[in-house]
RNA sequence: GGGCGAAUAGCUCAGCCGGUUAGAGCGCCUGUCUUACACACAGGAAGUCGGGGGUUCGAAUCCCUCUUCGCCCACCA
């Protein structure tokens, strides 16, 4: 006996729950996430950095699938990197989230019967700061236990000294420039957040609706009226005049003339306006400039009143300008309540013509879904143009790309038509606006320090009530992270541009262009050249995840169930470029059994191997001389390289040409994590496990110690280069496997291990003669599958190559490998076997016979062989077809022609040999 | 209203810069506890590649059109 004692103890249940947070803490201690500035080649160093910055989640935020998603994506990107010899910088940290902290804690006080103008600013924030150092940042700890290799020593923060002063530095600059300025306009207001939105957060959503008819009699002739359409009957208190359209034939007369406003009574002018179109509605416009945008711009080119007529919160009162308008009645009524009345008012007058159905967009807040009124006020914005020029440019010119490539168009589209951004909120929870008025005459000052007094006069100042959109310190993250505003930090200078963004496409313009805008404006250059936009997961009905809708999956629920990798591996293999990943909440085993399944075979594989090879020295296998492989040594190998070529092409150019553009036919390939997760579980499963383990189970084993070391040496080599392809998807097994190889040095990680390389040699002739070995075993078992052979039965299998064949001297050497693969007597003959056999044919023309006495059912053998012949023949006539077509010789391509010369000539063999087949068994 | 995308096996999806007999996972059928794995192994069934038209020697792949879904954008009250 020449079995080594198993000396590996390996459990024979592959046990995530055992493992992972183990190895996790493992690498933790070894500091393998931590990445070094110093090593950067743009220091000095002599790596090239590779550098991707966490979406910051919200602080208060806890893991949900899409969280799991979107980081499975980056570790399996960083990983690969890492491995690949890149100075690797996966950055994490979290955002203050503005509006969406801040109605977190308001709910909280309200438990306790509060609002947090009962406590004050101060003290609100104070306890918001409080709850957040609290229970902040969890979702950063349970990123860990999905393996997220961030280098956690890193961690930001948006609302951090640090990152503040980064936001100070570049509203000051903007402010420097005469890109930040103080608008007087109709913005988004959410009156539940009482705050001022920008148009990305105040979102569309078709709303069924009403357009209501009113009649608003002439001024001169109350017997004459003008109908007036309109959504919203309530905005009418505020009216202050009617638009028509100059050209409009029908009230062409009446400019000029007044109008009476039903129920407020007092007399408006009817203007005229080419905003208005006259064929929708009436072609009447009523005008209420401070409570819609539109009519705000009539209102200014008319020099119109502004009356406001509602409150903050949404309630109808008298406001700026609006001396009387409200009628006692609707005084302190919401705006929805007072639209009812009103129309009843409006009917009981003889004023309400008409009411129609209609649907129209009505932007709704995006943190509180309420429907935001558009109301006059004050606001800071940004001067969007100048900014979005250069990052239009970055994009157009390949600088930046966007994956999949379609929302490169939307990206234009989006800067193309550019609006200026609205910054100030008019809440308490965020970087307060570094500006401060001269008490004495209101002159605004933009500091980045603190100011006490006036830098005019010397006299007192006060700093400006409202804080900055959270996204105004988001779209900086690249920057701040790595330490700008210094620019001598050395994280900036090693690590700044970064490589990769990858998000969802819901924040493209909230974030991801505005840090492009950011990048250029602030360091003159983009902050990373590849934008990754991945997709949603859904639920069976294809309706995204969530909390609310209670659909969603919670990943530390699959972690516990599966592990992982199982999680990653199903999320990864199931999203296609930019495509959607659809599970079934309702059947986690059913929706995860991809990955658990993969990993409990690649733990099976390994336990089978670490424990047939044993722990004694494995020659490495670059010192196995290539004539002492095998066939399927050969053949293993043969397929490593094209795995590992599969994958890499998967994965593709991790960077644009050093200091350079995208070449055009780079600039939309890779990233394809699907594929090359595909081709990496080809490779293990289809290929090394159920060939190549299959095949060498006896040398394993067997008594030619020789043999059994290069069985050993390609087994471990396969194995080894195998857990690396998966270490980037499936972190944990794959450490857990690869710390057990024999001759493991301890200390040594996969998560460091050099990325598999294509070996020097290519093709290789032995390599394809394995092919024909598998052809035989599945020929031989087909035909005791259709006969039903008992697997357990030994029958008689004879080969017949075709005469002179190489496929003759193969089939020879490997007939035992045959036989054990197919527990039957192989024996290889120049002709068929005497007697009732079954036959098919391989693909090179030879035959496989198994000796069936007395079970072959003839009239079904012949069926068979005929239907194999007439679909074969079928087949050959369509290419005979294309071979004689000269436009084909002449336009199809040289290797396109030669594989069909060649397909032809394989076909032909084999219908020759079927046809002799039909002959025998049918009969003449 | 403008722009974009998708429609391929029962389900979820690959393939699509035209050229093997269109693939995978899950599910399904048959058999098997073959000394790693029944979360497995072996074998199998299953697709007129949404409909129609066109270009081409050749179309799942390119073009047009229709239908159905989805996404993004949008100041028609």
């Amino acid at each position: 006996m020449t079995t080594s004692a198993p000396t590996t103890d390996i459990p024979s249940q592959y046990d995530p729950a055992a493992i992972e947070q183990e190895l996790y803490a493992r690498w933790q201690e070894a500091g393998v996430y931590h990445a070094h500035a110093e090593r950067s080649n743009r220091v000095g160093g002599d790596r090239e950095p590779f550098v991707i910055v966490m979406p910051p989640p919200n602080v208060t935020a806890i893991l949900h699938v899409g969280h799991g998603l979107n980081n499975t994506v980056q570790d399996v990107i960083v990983r690969w990197r890492r491995m690949a010899g890149d100075e690797t910088l996966w950055l994490p940290g979290t955002d203050h989230a503005g509006i969406a902290t801040q109605n977190v804690v308001e709910k909280l006080i309200a438990g306790e019967g509060k609002t947090r103008f009962d406590l004050g600013r101060e003290a609100f924030v104070a306890r918001t700061a409080q709850f957040v150092e609290e229970t902040g940042g969890a979702i950063l700890g349970q990123l860990r236990a999905i393996g997220a290799s961030a280098d956690w020593t890193r961690t930001a923060y948006t609302l951090s000294p640090e990152l503040s002063l980064a936001v100070r530095e570049a509203f000051v600059r903007l402010y420097e420039r005469g890109l930040i300025y103080k608008g007087h306009r109709v913005i988004h207001w959410c009156p539940r957040c009482l705050t001022s939105l920008s148009d990305e957060e105040a979102e569309f959503e078709d709303t069924p609706g009403k357009l209501y008819h009113i009649s608003y009699p002439l001024a001169s002739d109350p017997s004459r009226s003008l109908s007036v359409a309109t959504t919203r009957p309530e905005t009418m208190l505020g009216d202050v005049a009617v638009a028509v359209h100059p050209e409009d034939e029908r009230y062409r007369d009446l400019i000029g003339q007044k109008l009476v406003l039903p129920i407020v009574g007092i007399e408006i002018p009817i203007v005229a306006d080419t905003y208005v179109d006259p064929a929708f509605g009436t072609g009447v416009v009523k005008i209420t400039p401070a409570h819609d945008p539109n009519d705000f711009e009539m209102g200014r080119r008319h020099a119109l009143p502004m009356p406001v007529i509602m409150t903050p919160t949404g309630l109808m009162q008298d406001g700026v300008d609006s001396a009387g308008r409200v009628p006692a009645e609707l005084r302190g009524v919401d705006r929805f309540e007072a639209r009812d009345t009103i129309v009843e008012m409006l009917r009981a007058a003889g004023r309400l013509e008409k009411v129609e159905n209609h649907q129209h967009a009505v932007r709704h807040c995006y943190r509180c879904d309420t429907v935001v009124e558009p109301r006059l006020s004050d606001q800071w914005f940004v001067k969007m143009e100048p900014l979005a020029r250069p990052a239009l440019e970055a994009v157009r010119s390949g600088e930046v790309r966007i994956l999949p490539e379609r929302w490169e168009a939307v990206y234009v589209n989006w800067l193309e038509g550019i609006r200026d951004w609205n910054i100030s909120r008019q809440l308490w929870w965020g970087h307060r606006i570094p500006v401060w008025y001269c008490e004495k005459d209101g002159t605004p000052h933009a500091s980045r320090a603190d100011l006490v007094v006036c830098p005019d006069c010397g006299g007192p100042v006060r700093q400006d009530e409202d804080v900055l959109d959270t996204w105004f310190s988001s779209w900086l993250w690249p920057l701040s992270t790595l330490g700008w505003p210094d620019e001598q930090a050395l994280d900036l200078r090693a690590f700044y541009p970064t490589d990769v963004l990858i998000t969802a496409p819901e924040i493209l313009f909230f974030w991801v262009a505005r840090m492009i805008m950011a990048g250029f404006a602030f360091a003159g250059r983009t902050p990373f050249h590849t934008v990754y936009l991945h997709g949603t997961a859904r639920d069976t009905n294809h309706v995204k995840m969530s909390k609310s809708l209670g659909n969603g999956i919670d990943p530390l629920e699959v972690v516990k169930l599966y592990g992982a990798d199982a999680m990653r591996y199903t999320l990864i293999a199931g999203m296609g470029m930019g495509a959607d990943v659809i599970l079934d909440p309702k059947d986690l085993e059913r929706s995860f059994a991809t990955g658990r399944n993969f990993a409990t075979k690649l733990w099976n594989i390994g336990r089978f191997l670490l424990t047939n090879v044993g722990a004694e020295p494995v020659t490495p296998l670059a010192e196995v001389s290539d004539a002492r492989l095998t066939r399927a040594d050969r053949w293993v190998l043969a397929r490593l390289d094209a795995a590992v070529a599969d994958c890499d092409a998967a994965l593709g150019p991790s960077r644009p040409p050093k200091g350079d553009r995208w070449r055009p036919e780079e600039r939309f390939a890779g990233l394809r994590l699907n594929e090359y997760t595909e081709a990496a579980r080809r490779f293990v499963w289809s290929e090394l496990a159920d060939w190549y383990v299959e095949s060498i189970k006896g040398r394993l084993t067997g008594e030619d110690a020789a043999d059994r070391d290069v069985a050993r040496a390609v087994a471990v080599h396969a194995f080894d280069m195998a857990l690396r392809l998966l270490h980037p998807v499936m972190p944990f097994i794959t450490e857990a496997l690869w710390q057990r190889l024999p001759g493991h040095v301890d200390g040594t990680f996969v998560t460091n291990a050099p990325w598999p390389t294509v070996r020097a040699t290519t093709a290789d002739a032995a390599a394809a003669d394995f092919d024909l070995v598998r052809d035989a075993v599945v020929a031989v078992r087909q035909i005791r599958s259709d006969y039903n052979v008992p697997p357990g039965k030994q029958v008689e299998a004879t080969l017949v190559p075709p005469r002179g064949a190489r496929a003759a001297t193969v089939l020879r050497e490997e007939a035992t490998l045959v036989g054990r693969l197919t527990r039957s007597a192989v024996r290889v003959a120049d002709a068929a076997p005497d007697g009732a056999a079954a036959q098919k044919v391989l693909a090179d023309g030879s035959e496989a016979y198994v000796m069936l006495a007395g079970l072959v059912d003839v009239e079904k053998e012949c069926k068979r062989a005929r239907d194999e012949l007439a679909g074969l023949e079928k087949q050959l006539a369509g290419l005979r077809q294309r071979l004689s077509n000269e436009s084909f010789l002449a336009r199809a391509k040289p290797e396109v022609v030669e594989a069909e010369r060649a397909k032809e000539r394989e076909w032909t063999a084999r219908g020759e040999q079927l046809a002799r087949k039909v002959a025998s068994l049918c009969g003449a």
